[in-house]
DNA sequence: CGCACTTTATACAGCCCCTTTCCAAACCCC
DNA sequence: GGGGTTTGGAAAGGGGCTGTATAAAGTGCG
C-alpha cells in the first residue's frame, strides 16, 4: 500500500531482468531503450544483476564505428529456480535455470484417497527431490521454490486458507513444506502464478493491463492491472470461474447456479456436450482430460458434434470474456491452462468472434485475445517466477529484511 | 505507468489534504499519524499546502503539558472549484469550497430535442456562469472546473468518443467549452467521477481496494484498485453495465442480452415491475424517476408488489456485485447514484442478503456493501475534485509541466 | 520569578532513487 | 598513430522520505 521509492527500484530491476531474459544477450542500450530507463540506471542495475550472478558479460557487439557494445545474458548455471504445481490429481514441479528454461522435471499422482495434506506435502518433496538430483544441482545453487496450490492462500502466513478440491482449511502449507524441503519457499495459487508466467514470460509481457483466463478444472483469471498483479484486499480477486454467467443455470460446486466455471470448465464442456449428444462418443465417462482430448481430435476431423460443442463452449466463454473486457479494457486477454492448449485455435477463432458480439466497441478495440504462448506448464514457470522475484527482492538491501517472508531451513541440506 | 518519486509526493500531497478536509481543524501530529508519515513531511507538505493558500492555520490546541499543537483546517474562501454533471435529461453544476461544501448550485434541462454539442455546451456555459455570480466569486479565485460526460471520454484530448444517450461520436468536448468557460478544465466520466469522490470523501475513503457502483439510467462501476482509479488501457473500465448476467436475457441498447442495466438500470428495474404486475399503479409511463420514486414509497408503505420488485431487483443487483466482489476482492462496495439513493436502505438490505446467498466466502468476508454516504450529486462533487486533483498536481515543480493537459483561457473572463 | 521538563515545529544531514553531464576507454578509419 | 565515434562509468544534481538536533512555546513547581 504504502509506496516507496525502493518499491521504484524493486520494479526497474525486474523490468531489466524481464528483458534479458527475453532477449538475450542483449546490450545495455537495448536494455535503456527499451524499458525506458535512462542508462546510468540500466548501468547499476546490470551492474547488481551481475554481482549477484544472475547474468554474466558474454562478449561484445559491433557498434557503429565507435566502442562496442558489451553485451549481457543470462548466466543460466548461476542458480536453479524450481516451480511446483499442486493440482486436484497430480503434482507437477519443475526445476529451471535462471533463463527460465526446463532442466527437470517430475510429475507425482494425487489419488482420490489421499489427499490429506500430509500426502500432498510428501508428494512434493519427493518431486522437489527428484528434479534436484536429475539436474544434478548442489542444493546451494537452488534460489527458491515457488508453491502454486488452488484456492485462497495466505502469502504472508502461507496458509491454504481453503481448497475447494479437497475441502482444506487453513491448512499451514508452508509450515508443512519446510519440514522437508530447505530452499526458501513463496506460496501463492494457480492464477496467479500463470498471470506472472504471462507477465514475465508470455503474451501479457510489458503489457500494463492484461488478463490471463485459467481454463482446466477450475476457472478462474489473473490479473495484471496498472503493471503489477491484481490482488485484491485478502489475496483472492480473480475468482472470475464462480461470477454469475446465466443466472439461476447449471449448479456449480461452489452452491451457487450458473457459475462461469459449469460452463466452460472442463466439467462444464462435458456438460455441453453431454447436452448436444448424451450418447456420444467423445465422452469419457469422467475422465476430463481423456474427454477433452477427444473433443480436440473430433475437431480437427470435422465431427460436426465436437464442433458444436467447441462452439457452444466459445459462445459461453465469449461473453464471458467480453464482460471482462468490459470491465478492466485490458490490453490482451491471454487463455491458458490445459483446456485451451488442448482445444488451441479452433476455439481461440470462435472465442474472438463471440468476444465481438458481446464486448463494447471501444475496449473491444483496444483488446486483443490469445492463446498463451508458454509452451510448458505455466503455472510452473510463474511459481518459479515468484522464487525468482523473491530472490530479486532483497538485491541492494542493507539490512536483510524482505517483505515477503520465506521459509527456510538453511542449516542443513535438501532432503 | 512510469513510476517516478514525484508520484510519491503528489499521493501524498492528496493524502494530506484529504485528511485536512476529512477533519478540519487538525494538527500535524494526527495528520503524521494518520498518514502514516514522518513528522518532517507532513510539516513540508502542510507547508506547500498553506503557501498556496488552501489551507490555513486556525489556532492551537492544548497538547499534554508541552507546546500546544497548532492546528490547521481548511481555507474554505483559498478558492472555488466547480463540478458540471452532464447526463441524458440534464445538466448539474455546482460550486464548492475548499471543503468541499456546496456554495452554489444550477440545473438546466436538456430537452430531447436539444442533444447537439452546441446545445449541451451551450448549457454547461450558462450553468457556470450561474454558479459563478450566484457565490459571488471572482472569476480568478476558481481553481477549475471537472466535467463529467457519459461514456467513453478520452482525458488527454478532452474528446467525448462516444456517449451513448446521444450518440455522440469523437466530439471534441473540451475544445468546445474552452471556448465559453476561461477555467482550467478537467474531463472525465461519470463512472470515475463518483469513484473519487467515494475515495476522497465517501465510503471508500482510506481503502485501497473499492468498487463505486453506479445505479441510474445507465449503470456502470468505478473501480479503486490497489489505491488509485484503474482506468484500463483505453479508460474505459469499469463497463460492468453491458456485462452479461443472464445468457440471451433481455435485449439491451447496446445490442447484446441480458446486460446487467438491463435488470438493474432504472429502466430495468421498471422492466423488472411490469412483468410482475404489468398495469401497476406505480409505473409512470416512461418517467424513469417518478417510476423509481413511486416504488420507494410503496416499499415504506409495505406494498406488496414494491417489495416484491425491490427484492428481485435485489436478486440480480446481488448476484452481479457478487461477481464483483469474487473478482476484484475489494473492501467495499458503494452502491451510488439515483437508484441506489431512492430505493435506499430497503435495496440495500435484500442486495447485502443476495450477495452473501452469491459470493465466496473468503472474498465476502473481506468486503462490506453500503450506501454512498455522499448527501450531495456524487458526480458534481467528483468531477470538482478531479479539478482539485489537477490544481495539486502542478505544486512545487519547477516548471509547470502538467501531465494532465488542461484547457484554459485565461485572457478573458468567464462567460 | 525562574528553572526544569515536555511537547511541537523546523532545519539539517543522511540515504535512496533517477537523470544529466562529463570523461576515460575502446574501437574504426584514414 | 591521430581524429572521430560510441560506450560505460563516475560525479553532480534534483526529488523524496526519515531521523536527529535545535529552536519555540507551553506547564509545573520551588
Amino acid at each position: 500500500m504504502k509506496r516507496t521509492s525502493r518499491d521504484i527500484r524493486t520494479a526497474n530491476r525486474y523490468e531489466v531482468l524481464r528483458q534479458i531474459i527475453a532477449e538475450s544477450p542483449t546490450s545495455r542500450q537495448e536494455l535503456a531503450a527499451a524499458t525506458g530507463l535512462s542508462l546510468a540506471t540500466v548501468a547499476t542495475l546490470v551492474g547488481e544483476l551481475l554481482d549477484l550472478r544472475m547474468i554474466t558479460e558474454v562478449g561484445f557487439e559491433d557498434s557503429a564505428g565507435g566502442r562496442p557494445r558489451g553485451l549481457v545474458a543470462v548466466n543460466t548455471s548461476g542458480g536453479a529456480l524450481i516451480g511446483v504445481d499442486i493440482a486436484e490429481t497430480y503434482v507437477h514441479v519443475e526445476l529451471f535455470d535462471l533463463g527460465l528454461n526446463v532442466l527437470a522435471r517430475a510429475e507425482e499422482e494425487v489419488r482420490p484417497g489421499e489427499s490429506l495434506p500430509e500426502h500432498v506435502v510428501g508428494h512434493v518433496a519427493a518431486a522437489v527431490g527428484s528434479v534436484v538430483t536429475q539436474a544434478g544441482i548442489e542444493g546451494a545453487r537452488v534460489l527458491g521454490v515457488g508453491v502454486s496450490v488452488p484456492g485462497q492462500v495466505d502469502r504472508a502466513t502461507g496458509i491454504s486458507e481453503y481448497a475447494p478440491n479437497w475441502d482444506w482449511h487453513d491448512v499451514p502449507l508452508l509450515d508443512l513444506l519446510t519440514e522437508h524441503i530447505a530452499y526458501p519457499l513463496y506460496l501463492d495459487n494457480p492464477l496467479r502464478a500463470s498471470a506472472v508466467a504471462e507477465l514475465w514470460f508470455g503474451a501479457a509481457r510489458g503489457r500494463g493491463n492484461a488478463v490471463v483466463v485459467n481454463l482446466g478444472t477450475g476457472v478462474g483469471a489473473g490479473l495484471v492491472l496498472g503493471g503489477g498483479l491484481h490482488r485484491g484486499v485478502s489475496n483472492s480477486a480473480g475468482e472470475w470461474g464462480h461470477t454469475t454467467m446465466v443466472l439461476d443455470g447449471r449448479p456449480c460446486r461452489c452452491g451457487n447456479h450458473g457459475c462461469v466455471e459449469t460452463y466452460v470448465g472442463a466439467r462444464g464442456i462435458m456438460l455441453n456436450l453431454r447436452e448436444l449428444d448424451p450418447g456420444s462418443a467423445l465422452l469419457h465417462a469422467e475422465d476430463q482430460t481423456a474427454t477433452i482430448d477427444a473433443l480436440a481430435r473430433g475437431v480437427a476431423a470435422d465431427d460436426p458434434v465436437a464442433r458444436r460443442v467447441v462452439h457452444e463452449t466459445a459462445r459461453y466463454l465469449g461473453a464471458g470474456v467480453a464482460d471482462l473486457v468490459n470491465l478492466f479494457n485490458p490490453e490482451i486477454v491471454v487463455l491458458s491452462s490445459w483446456v485451451a492448449r488442448a482445444l488451441g485455435e479452433p476455439l481461440l477463432h470462435a472465442v474472438r468472434e463471440a468476444v465481438t458480439r458481446h464486448a463494447l466497441p471501444r475496449p473491444l478495440a483496444a483488446t486483443q485475445v490469445v492463446l498463451s504462448p508458454i509452451p510448458t506448464d505455466p503455472v510452473c514457470l510463474g511459481a518459479a517466477t515468484f522464487a525468482l522475484e523473491g530472490a530479486l527482492q532483497t538485491v541492494g538491501q542493507k539490512n536483510g529484511k524482505r517483505t515477503t517472508p520465506v521459509r527456510s531451513r538453511t542449516t542443513t541440506p535438501p532432503s
